[in-house]
DNA sequence: CTTGCTTCTTGATATACATCAACCAATTTT
DNA sequence: AAAATTGGTTGATGTATATCAAGAAGCAAG
């Protein structure tokens, strides 16, 4: 259960034997079948996840009900409202499960007794966050600057194969901010743009 | 010279008074001038940041040339790429001094070496870097699900005093995402509903 | 087999915002 | 004092994307 843990530790700092040992009494594991809630608008985000299987989403819902999704997390990310854990107070996000999910869950205590307990760990949680940080910056700087159909294709070349996949259409869509009707639209227009090379790539052969 | 970043750091974390003058020693003092770059597109993000004094702005261009505002730095505040200071690979971004500045400039060594000998620092950063990735998101859902007169309206709700006097319009805009036109049209039509709630007041007054 | 979901597509229309162009007022530069 | 620069406003027009509405294809369930 906790061996992709361990392998994202090692990939950042080096644990002893012992601290890894250490390290797993502080977390709960915890199975989620598919559309069930780990955090629901309203409530207080009590843990941090780390996802050992599966797949989530971090999303809010607006008053008219449109859905927008901050993030994914598949194996091996770690998802939360920051902000409601940091804080106490409720969330204004949901997270649920996409796919059926095995997680490893820290309480906010937990957190702080493990990171007293293996100060290493503040090395690692500030890598993360620093990657994170990364990430959503990268993100709202191309929702300000960028074309949807832009966006689109960076993220398909970012994210190859997992994507199409594992998250339906309607959910990039809601990822990237804007309608299912606009990213079909979006990939038709791709699409056809890719027939008329295709077509003269044929016409080259010709040749 | 020091003295607002100590503030900082009691903020967060509780250092000696040994440790708060052995972090002195990583850091070099920098002024810079209204305008002068601490960061071009291109070159490698050298340093982290912590304004003393004054006031920076973090920014990309488009190829049309077009500014993009991902992050204003005042007093207290850090500022840097993380990407490219974290990589060391070119950065997209620049960064320049929007007031006369006074810095205090952290190298990638420095910082490493100063998170060795002061391994409270990392807790501080960690901190630090879970407060911008939460406001990073929030404006990330912003733009994907307000307008930008809501936008705006939470913008000046959130620095009611500061904003208006040291950031000109055309850059409030950069960072919302628009353009200064339709700034000023936003600004027109809140002051025009103003005047008729106004209007209102007097009516009942006179009642 | 039928009924009902879910996912995706397509068309017609509406709207928020960008773009282009002109202009003004206040500062700064020369 | 004139000229240039900076910051802001306004109008006409264009465009990306949303919204509303309808329907098709695949899959699950009674």
């Amino acid at each position: 259960m906790f061996e992709l843990l361990f392998e994202k530790f090692d990939e950042k700092i080096n644990l002893t034997e012992e601290e890894k040992q250490l390290s797993r009494s502080f977390f709960i594991p915890k199975k989620l079948r598919k559309k069930q809630w780990l955090l629901q608008e309203g409530d207080v985000c009590k843990y941090v996840a780390f996802v050992e299987k599966g797949l989530l989403r971090l999303y809010t819902v607006t008053d008219k009900g449109t859905e927008h999704i901050t993030q994914f997390a598949f194996e091996g990310w770690w998802i939360a409202d920051q902000l409601s854990f940091l804080t106490g107070e409720p969330s204004a996000y949901n997270i649920d499960a996409m796919e059926d999910c095995e997680l490893l869950l820290l309480t906010k205590q937990a957190e702080e007794q493990m990171l007293e307990k293996i100060p290493k760990l503040e090395r690692y949680f500030r890598i993360l966050l620093q990657n994170s940080l990364i990430v959503t910056q990268k993100r709202l700087v191309g929702s300000l600057s960028q074309t949807a159909e832009e966006r689109y294709n960076d993220l398909i070349k970012a994210c190859p194969a997992t994507l199409p996949h594992r998250i339906p259409q309607h959910m990039l869509a809601s990822y990237l901010g804007i309608t299912p009707e606009t990213l079909s639209r979006i990939r038709r227009q791709i699409a056809t743009k890719e027939k008329v090379q295709d077509a003269r790539h044929k016409k080259q052969d010709v040749k």
